[in-house]
DNA sequence: CACACCTTTGTTTTT
DNA sequence: CAAAGGTGTG
């Protein structure tokens, strides 16, 4: 065990009352949580699965988990069952918990910021969105398309916060109503109505499904001991109501978190749930982690300055203490000042290269190294706003850096270019324009046109051409014509970066196609395209802003440019926080239409927070200064126009503090310079089943499927696969339960869980008839079985080394008649994700098993519902599943870094690929010329 | 100092 | 299109 501070030991070894830990700026949190984890582990009678553990992110989730199981694989060895360990994000957890309890649920998919925006403008007038009147004379009404990002924001404001409904007006209070419905009546959850509906489950048991609330209390009440929510200070009340019904039954609560690092309240976070803990639950313990062990003495004592400038009351008493070896040395923070933008980047990266190569220490004790590109960190307020000066100049002097959220994806020559393509289908654009659009883009190859791909767009135009919609597939169309036009990572000009980059773009606007076609696919073929190109014109564009260039799992050595927000969490040896300027950090509230001009803000408790304060604005200022380790260039210069001329207050109030100076030279010579060596960071990879299925099958399939993004298109039978899957699910659960159906249930299961958006009314009708058929047909031939039950659904993980971890499902565990173990996995043909399941597939489950339980299982089989589909069963070796840990084990390894080849020749797995069109001829080449 | 008028701007982002 | 900073007037 390493050695903690009084202040930790104390929150590791409080395990019996509510805990809260207030934990400064570098004060080793995720360390304390997971060693204190650990300790829960190691009391008697606790089981994995009665721990549950929240973070805000998907991020910061893997770290936590990795962090904890490398303690407990230290200190116990090895354990089991820790995938039922619950760390992850509340959200997860909700639809977790409903998805598992509540069988009505689990044919739901979940609606992502852009499939909701399209599903509310295509259900306008159902959702209430056009019924919702403002306080603006100038709108009488919301508008569909313009207010849709505006309506969404008003449905979350109203059933994540405590909203006085008696102050909202009639129109949106039935809005949220219909919103609600509608949702239902698709079989939806949005990011809010999945805890909501958690929510209203965990409060008010009496009001839903009967025997689904039962078993879903049962599991709070009988397997929830341990909660633990780490960033407690962004919950929002929501999320502070799922806490309280978790905890309900006598759980023990721990909330880790630090009030001066609130960040998000203008998405809801509450600052007072962490301010007032102390005084709404019984007997609490609080532990204070004061001690900084990431910055410098100056460091911190700039923090400090910043954070007591939050009122006494909106603030927990605390003092951040310097307990880092980092020292602080005159010159080491600067606050400087420049005459105009393009003089403060230049000053910016001076200062970054002459950073290069100075030598640093990490941790105490270990040897010093050269500082690096990825040593520094240039933090904005509004990257958007303000980065592009310093980005010019770090191209123009090759500093090497990656930046979020300044180029957009539209504006890019390859997107416009794509999107000409729909505009001339629908006759908004000249077949030239077309080409001159192609000609720019960058994607042909010489002697390629795109009048190579005329004839498949005026077919795909040709809308009087078949009766059934699903045929005018746009996805289909779109990677239909990347392969007429040849275009392919390595047909693409220039170098392989540049190859790289442009499928990226590509990869993502296959994304953009299946957002829309997820909404609109079944809509008259002709309104379709001309909606998706209305779309792509005016509302696309706002909706991917971000065209954030993804670079896989391999981090490269270059400069972080980000914001603020994104900064959370992390550390740099060097940051600069540049354009501190007036009206802009702080930032200046701003106009326009907002929630409330919907909702009246005294129908909210502190609504003033979703506006932003000043006092919201120097908690953010505070997590950019203490991002730092030793070096802080803070940095002002005059902008473009009136409103940002003088320097922030932020600004001037750090040249108060006796570390910062106001002016220093440059480094040079005068310091211990070694070779630039950049830090090792090993990044989380965490593979699902189906996507360590595609790694193992092709590597590159799996770099274009999740590092590009292209999708395949979507199959009408969508949905057929899923829903038998969840009729057996509710099966296996209820066999559990001690309640085995006969196949008189077989029609109710087929209304409850097939569901198939995409299918038209003939192919639903035959898609529902199949279904009965193989329940029937199941009940038939594995209906004695169902009592030999063990497991349905089961979670496991397969940890193979840090950072390196496989999560996922197996349909079915049950015992044999002749007593053995049998991993089952279901398929079905129509099931539209060929998810064909190799041995490899079925071994991973089997390792997973042997995790979860401590005991191997005897065989792994394949079951397939089809009628004449042929079922396989194997015999577990162990050999194999050693094997098999060590396939994953490269297969993480090829993933950190980068390497993704293709398969080196054609061969039965390319000719089953879907994608492949986008990979290599479909044609094997006979005569390979070698050089 | 109070107020009217004119000008400029439009953030931050996870699930 | 709303809001608030900046500027000018009394």
């Amino acid at each position: 065990m390493p050695t903690y501070t009084p202040a930790q030991q104390e929150a590791i070894a409080c395990l019996d009352a509510p805990l809260q830990i207030i934990a400064c700026a570098g004060s080793g949190k995720t360390q304390v949580i997971s060693q204190r984890i650990s300790e829960i582990l190691k009391l008697p009678g606790v089981e994995p699965r009665h721990v549950a553990a929240f973070t805000f992110t998907e991020k910061a989730a893997a770290e936590l988990k990795d962090r904890i199981l490398s303690i407990v694989e230290q200190e116990h060895g090895s354990a089991t069952g820790l995938a039922e360990m619950y760390v992850g994000t509340m959200h997860a957890f909700c639809l977790n918990l409903l998805q598992t309890y509540v069988p009505e649920t689990f044919k739901y998919s979940v609606l992502t910021e852009q499939t909701q925006r399209l599903f509310i403008d295509r259900n306008s007038r159902r959702s209430g969105l056009t019924e919702c009147p403002t306080l603006s004379a100038g709108t009488p009404h919301l508008r569909r398309f313009i207010h849709s990002r505006l309506y969404t924001q008003v449905m979350s404001i109203l059933t994540e916060d405590e909203t006085d409904l008696s102050l909202v007006c009639e129109e949106v209070k039935a809005a949220v109503g219909k919103y609600r419905d509608l949702l239902e009546a698709n079989a939806y959850f949005d990011y809010t109505s999945m805890v909501d509906r958690a929510v209203r489950f965990l409060e008010s048991p009496d009001e839903g499904i009967g025997t689904a609330a039962h078993a879903l209390l049962q599991h709070v009440r009988d397997d929830v001991k341990f909660v633990v929510v780490d960033e407690y200070q962004d919950v929002n009340p929501l999320q502070e109501r799922l806490i309280r019904g978790l905890v309900q039954f006598g759980a023990n609560l721990c909330v880790v978190g630090d009030d001066d690092q609130t960040i998000y309240q203008w998405r809801g976070s509450e600052v007072a749930n962490i301010l007032t803990f102390a005084g709404r639950y019984e007997g609490i313990r609080s532990v204070t982690l004061a001690h900084n062990f990431r910055s410098s003495q100056g460091i911190v004592a700039l923090g400090r300055r910043v954070a007591e400038g939050i009122s006494v009351g909106n603030r927990l008493p605390k003092s951040m203490e310097h307990a880092s070896h980092q020292t602080w040395d005159r010159g080491d923070i600067i606050a400087g000042a420049y005459l105009t933008p393009e003089d403060e980047a230049a000053a910016i990266c001076e200062r970054i290269q002459d950073l290069r190569g100075v030598a640093f220490t990490d941790r105490p004790g270990t040897e010093p190294r050269g500082l690096s590109w990825s040593d520094v960190a240039v933090l904005y307020r509004s990257v958007a706003a303000d980065a592009g000066p310093l980005v010019a100049e770090m191209e123009r002097r090759g500093i090497p850096y990656i930046v979020k959220g300044l180029t957009r994806l539209f504006d890019s020559r390859e997107i416009s270019a794509v999107v000409s393509l729909f505009r001339y289908m629908t006759g908004h654009a000249a077949f030239a324009d077309v080409e001159a659009l192609w000609a720019v883009s960058g994607l042909l190859a010489p002697g390629v046109s795109v009048a190579a791909a005329k004839p498949l767009l005026d077919a795909g135009a040709d809308f009087g051409r078949g009766e059934r919609w699903g045929t005018y597939n746009l996805q289909r169309l779109y990677l239909d014509v990347l392969d007429a036009l040849g275009i392919r990572e390595d047909t693409v000009p220039g170098d392989p970066v540049r190859g790289e980059l442009a499928m990226y773009q590509l990869g993502k606007f296959s994304q953009v196609i299946s957002d829309f076609e997820a909404i609109y696919f079944s809509s008259n073929p002709k309104d379709k395209y001309d909606s998706f190109v209305g779309w792509l014109e005016y509302q696309a564009p706002g909706y991917y802003d971000e065209a954030d260039l993804d670079t896989g799992y391999a981090t490269p050595d270059a400069v972080t440019i980000s914001t603020v927000h994104q900064a959370k969490g992390m550390q740099w040896p060097a940051v600069f926080v540049p354009c501190l300027r007036a009206n802009r950090f702080p930032s200046k509230r701003h106009g326009g239409l907002g929630v409330f001009h919907v909702v009246p803000d005294t129908a909210v408790p502190h609504a003033d927070r979703y506006r932003g304060t000043v006092e919201d604005e120097r908690r953010l200022f505070y997590v950019a200064v203490t991002r730092a380790q030793k070096f802080l260039y803070l940095s002002f210069s005059p902008g473009t126009s009136r409103l940002f001329q003088k320097a922030s207050a932020f600004f001037g109030e750090a040249t108060t503090v006796p570390f910062v100076s106001t002016a220093a030279p440059l480094l040079g010579a005068s310091v211990a310079r070694l070779e630039p060596h950049p830090r090792v960071e090993v990044p989380q990879v965490t593979l699902s089943f189906s996507e360590l299925k595609y790694l193992f099958e092709c590597p590159y399939q799996f770099k274009i499927r999740f590092l590009y993004g292209f999708n395949p298109p979507i199959h009408e039978a969508l949905g057929y696969g899923k829903g038998l899957h969840d009729a057996l699910a509710e099966m296996h659960k209820r066999a559990l339960d001690g309640d085995v159906l006969d196949a008189t249930a077989v029609d109710e299961l087929v209304q409850r869980h097939l569901h198939t958006p995409y299918a038209y009314p003939l192919l639903r009708e035959q898609l529902e008839r199949a279904a009965r058929a193989a329940l029937k047909r199941y009940f038939v031939l594995h209906g004695d079985d169902l009592p030999r039950t063990l497991h349905s659904e089961k979670q496991i993980q397969v940890h193979v080394a840090p950072g390196i971890t496989v999560d996922g499902r197996i349909d079915l565990i049950k015992r044999l008649e002749t007593d053995e173990v049998s991993i089952v996995d279901f398929k079905s043909t129509y099931r539209a994700q060929a998810e064909d399941v190799t041995r490899d597939q079925l071994h991973v489950y089997a390792v997973g098993y042997q995790e979860l339980t401590g005991t191997s299982a005897d065989v792994v089989e394949v079951l397939n519902l089809d009628e004449d589909g042929k079922n396989t069963r194997e015999t577990v070796v162990g050999q194999l599943l050693i094997d098999v840990r060590d396939r994953i084990h490269d297969a993480g390894e090829s993933l950190r870094t980068n390497k993704l080849d293709r398969l080196p020749t054609w061969c039965s797995t390319c000719a089953a690929c879907d994608v492949r069109s986008l990979c290599r001829s479909a044609e094997p080449v006979s005569q390979v010329l070698t050089p």
